[in-house]
DNA sequence: GCTAAAAGCTAACGCCATTAACCAGAGCTG
DNA sequence: CAGCTCTGGTTAATGGCGTTAGCTTTTAGC
């Protein structure tokens, strides 16, 4: 009976994978057994249960995407380095589906919890996106807000096929990340001079 | 042996109230069955399972948010009717967070799926808003999906909780709808005169 | 090499969704 | 009013999945 060198990453590493391919609601602790040799109760060794294991996965998925969007930032500022920020996000979520929907409605359950790092993490990487918009620093949580907002919306909705209309969704997305520096920006000037009117 | 008097209507509408108390996710057979006062394989006369009642609670939900935000514009227009729209579906996402769960992720099977018309009923009360910003035509399907993404995933991260921050909430979702309405009249004057510059 | 912890296994339990087969009651029909 | 039938309920059974318990074997450290 030869051991299968398996450990809590590479448990979490397969489960992810398998969520992408299959979808988180179909990823189940025997189908993810079986894709690793092993009998369904081995898991058990390595994670608490379903409950923990999609967890893990979670806390997986937003360290990697705090880590695209971290990469795709650098070197880039304002416009530039949001549509880079916006475009890795997304591809992000739609090239690992299963692992973001993990994340969605999980929370954390304390300060010392893993996933509240890495969430921090992935707000941080936008949080860099917002400083090259110089925007006062009372409105930058609500920017931050309204752009994780945005862009979770929009991935969620694509890649559940949320979008019926055969309009290009791609041309969607530049409009809305268009959309949302015209604001920023718009924003950025307002710290400088009047706020623009409120009815024009 | 009397009977309980059910119909494929008070189940849905059981199983929704449930889903909204106990998350979509924890909503089974048995749990709505006890609730209504009969026995599991009861509920089967009324629906076709599972995923059928899931389904039939994403079609309630969409309608039901459609008719909140329909209700909720009616006499408004431009800035007036974005908040109202905003603020109807967000408190409809709060009150039912468990039924609004059941939609996402839920896909249309045709054109003829009932689910496929709630869903147009919804889209076409945010349309309506719409209409207050005179946008160009090939802007109107962009700027939809930008506001389902922005007050989708807003409603979504709230009600899981999402945002960790103790800065409040419903200032930012002020902020928020604010930020897409003033968005939202630059590009209705772009229609009339050329649009903002890309670089400042 | 010996020992002990770690990592695998089989067996068993309980919950849940679903189906089959059966039964009572309400309403229509003669 | 008698009876038939459709409907909405029942119990029983099946199968899948998550999980736990208890055993066994491999591996690592002394």
């Amino acid at each position: 009976m030869p051991r299968a060198g398996l450990d809590p990453a590479a448990v979490v590493a397969a489960g992810a994978a398998l969520a992408d391919e299959v979808g988180v609601a179909q990823l189940t602790m025997g189908s993810l057994a079986e894709r690793l040799g092993v009998r369904t109760p081995s898991l058990y060794k390595h994670v608490g249960g379903q409950e923990d294991l999609t967890r893990r996965i979670a806390v997986l998925a937003l360290g990697e995407a705090a880590d695209a969007v971290g990469r795709a930032v650098q070197g880039y500022a304002g416009r530039d380095a949001l549509g880079a920020a916006a475009r890795a996000f997304r591809d992000f979520v739609l090239a690992h589906p299963g692992r973001y929907a993990a994340t969605v409605g999980m929370e954390s359950t304390g300060p010392d919890d893993p996933l509240a790092a890495a969430g921090e993490r992935l707000l941080g990487a936008f949080m860099a996106v917002l400083r090259g918009y110089d925007l006062p620093d009372s409105e930058t949580v609500h920017a931050l807000r309204m752009l994780r907002s945005l862009f979770h919306g929009f991935a969620t909705l694509q890649s559940a096929s949320g979008f019926r209309w055969s309009a290009d969704i791609d041309e969607s997305f530049a409009w809305l990340v268009a959309f949302a520096d015209r604001g920023l920006r718009a924003a950025s000037r307002a710290a400088d001079g009047p706020p623009p009117p409120g009815q024009p």
